[in-house]
DNA sequence: CCAAAACGATAACAAAAGATAAGAACGGGT
DNA sequence: ACCCGTTCTTATCTTTTGTTATCGTTTTGG
């Protein structure tokens, strides 16, 4: 086990610990199954048809998860440095993954199957309460998410992506990925910054 | 403890056995913080604002789960019979809800702490898998709430509503509400059932 | 270093949804 | 049986978004 490897490990751990503490022990059951993987720009880490069976806990890179329908792709995520990034849904239904994730840039993954973390979910309470308060936070994103879809009109959800604690998204990510995060066009997206700054 | 409310106890039990198995000792745990409430038509359960502390199961009724907004009202859940209802948000981040729930109908509910739940996560393997796998079951709903929402053109929701597992909602809840819950008008919607039937 | 592709702004037109108001159908309660 | 409130539809008008196409600008890859 080399260096970067020791380094990111740690980094994961650091993470992980803001869910749940997990003993020494626990923690060194997950280790020998971290690997350290490199992606290249527009490269997949889950594709849309598939099962999934990883888990990434994201070194460096920006990284976006889309649906596609036809041919159009709609953004539901993009994820940044030192976050866990799964097709999680289909990792837990064992159901084809319904999205793509996608490096935005070239992008240094930490990865771990699913099945282990699965195992180490009914082996160890520390593990299991991780699961749960994972899931957890998960589903509060989520439903701040869904919120933001039904409530706001698509200049209100700009407005919220720019003056959000997500607003870091749009120095780091193209415009017309943004417009699919909102749920609209590039061109109606633009028109609403027109608007926005005639005001 | 009464006939009715053993009887109740005993569909609560069989409904989170379908989550995760728990030991009798693990079951009667819970059982002397249950208690059954009746609501009137139109009576919240949880009130936008205030933090939420109680977990329900409908025995009887139908209810939504709304945001509002200047005034105006978006619907993100129906519930019916034998299933857990809550502001689950609320309660897990201790956060005043940012949801109100409402009896549709006369209703009748078996309800209990949350504080108790919580405590029971950390102290029973059994209740933490449950925890689990209730949140990791609330994700995947969530998920595709959100995925139809950014995916669907109005049209395309309220068809795929027509055809879908959750068609029964169409017989049991008025119209209304069903546009709010696609997010849209109930004028809009009345237009989207008008060009389907001339199809 | 250059050609090709990607990106973003803008314009013109079509399609859809929101706002508002008016009216029909239905049900519950007195 | 009758009234009143709720629910749903329909019509009109306005606003917004989608669609398609064009045109600079920037970035990328060979």
């Amino acid at each position: 086990m080399n260096d970067s490897l020791i380094q990111a490990a740690l980094q994961l751990r650091q993470h992980i610990d803001q869910f749940a503490t997990l003993s020494d022990e626990e923690w060194n059951e997950l280790l020998p199954h971290l690997s350290i993987i490199h992606l290249k720009k527009h490269q997949l880490l889950a594709t849309q048809g598939i099962v999934a069976n990883q888990v990434g806990f994201v070194l460096e890179g920006v990284f976006r998860q889309f649906y596609t329908k036809d041919g159009e792709e709609r953004t539901t995520y993009f994820f940044f440095d030192q976050q866990l990034i799964a097709a999680y849904m289909s990792c837990i239904t064992a159901r084809p993954s319904p999205v793509n994730i996608e490096a935005l840039s070239e992008a240094t993954c930490l990865v771990f199957p699913y099945p282990v973390l699965k195992a180490l979910f009914s082996q160890y309470a520390g593990w299991q309460e991780f699961g749960r308060l994972f899931a957890e936070y998960v589903m509060v994103a989520l439903e701040e998410r869904m919120a933001g879809l039904l409530m706001l009109s698509p200049e209100e959800r700009y407005l919220a992506l720019l003056e959000g604690d997500q607003r870091h998204i749009l120095q780091r990510v193209p415009q017309h990925y943004i417009a699919t995060y909102l749920g609209i066009t590039p061109v109606s997206m633009s028109r609403i910054r027109n608007r926005i700054v005639a005001k």
